[in-house]
DNA sequence: TCGCTAGCCACCAGTGTAGG
DNA sequence: CCTACACTGGTGGCTAGCGA
């Protein structure tokens, strides 16, 4: 069996698609005497893949690990392993890990703001219409499959934000009001149905993506990158689970010295990080602003995150700085 | 000897629970 | 009531040891 390796180093950013792609190094697994267990893994995994769909079923990622704990000496330890079978399976076959059967457990991705977003009844197939503006301080979630839904909006423009602090206090106070745009929780680096949905959402009314993070090496280099251009680590599928039209609105490390924000020291790790994003990153290679970027934020040696805008006052988000920012499209790094 | 892989580790964001 | 930990999702890197 032969599996694309995904991995950074096996990936180019492609500047017209927008995404990374496989450069097309293969890894092979045989049955051997040392690899017969991670072999039968495999298959049984192709198994229960198979059965799933035959039934129309699901099964998340953990359920599949316990499921796995009745292949005898095939079993999975833990549940990592099977994740990484898994992902084997997805990127032999070159499909989605939904299309398998396996999806991942309820997670991530809150919407508030104007949008329409029509769902269907699965039992009767009536359509539903979920009003995302009539959710009070609460959200609608992002299922797991997002392939079928359909979107009405008015909006000028999609904001991503990085943390669900900073999310829940643009919701409170209807910020998406006042901006005519739709709101979207990342938690952290972004869920595949999260980044589908970002994507169908913005390519299906043509609305530009603005995305909001922490001022650090991670924000930047895992987040931000994850959500543009994909990963490595999913390269067989990026062309889906990516938004290539995303830019990044902030926070730059420009914005620490123009917003005179209070820092964070660099820790050891971010430099690491950052330093690795300028040396292996294929979409920092790309572009020449990013790397002055970077290099800039490891010359300052401090990092930023959203929370830092509240020294100018709670609202302070709101009033001025993202107004400011927007006011400047243009100039957000790509 | 070299290159590859499996298995382990690190990191981050967020949530829920157990215990002091 | 707060802290610590375990678990979910995600990302990467390191390295011993095996096969070619």
């Amino acid at each position: 069996m032969k599996f694309p390796v995904r991995s950074l180093a096996n990936v180019s950013y492609n500047g017209s698609t927008g995404h990374f792609t496989l450069k097309g190094k293969k890894k092979e697994r045989t049955l051997t005497v040392n690899t017969v267990k991670t072999f039968a893994q495999t298959l049984k995994m192709m198994a229960l893949s198979k059965e799933l769909i035959q039934t129309d079923d699901i099964a998340t990622k953990r359920e599949a690990y316990y499921v796995s704990k009745n292949w005898a000496e095939a079993r999975f330890k833990e549940q990592p392993e099977s994740d990484t079978v898994m992902e084997d399976v997805e990127a032999f076959f070159s499909v989605n890990r939904e299309q398998l059967g396996f999806v991942p457990e309820e997670k991530g991705g809150d919407v508030a703001g104007r949008l329409v977003v029509i769902d269907h009844d699965r039992d009767t197939g009536e359509e539903l219409r979920i009003d995302c503006t009539r959710f009070g301080s609460g959200a609608y979630s992002i299922p797991i499959s997002v392939e079928d839904l359909k979107f009405e909006t008015d909006a000028q423009f999609i904001l991503c934000i990085e943390t669900a602090g900073m999310f829940q206090r643009l919701v409170k106070h209807n910020y998406w009001k006042k901006a005519n745009c739709i709101l979207i929780s990342l938690g952290g680096v972004p869920t595949r149905a999260c980044r589908r949905f970002v994507r169908r959402l913005a390519d299906s009314h043509g609305l530009p993506v603005y995305v909001f993070v922490d001022g650090d090496p991670y924000g930047y280099s895992n987040i931000y990158r994850t959500l543009k251009v994909g990963s490595g680590n999913a390269a067989h599928l990026n062309e889906y689970f990516c938004v290539p039209q995303a830019h990044l609105l902030g926070i730059t490390p420009q914005d620490i010295i123009d917003y005179k924000l209070p820092t964070h020291p660099l820790k050891d790790v971010d430099i690491k990080r950052a330093r690795d994003a300028l040396k292996n990153d294929p979409f920092i290679q790309h572009y020449r602003s990013w790397q002055l970027a970077l290099e800039q934020m490891i010359k300052m040696k401090v990092r930023a995150e959203q929370q830092a805008l509240a020294k100018h006052g709670l609202n302070y988000v709101m009033d001025e700085y993202l107004p400011q920012k927007l006011a400047n499209v243009g100039r957000f790094l790509p």
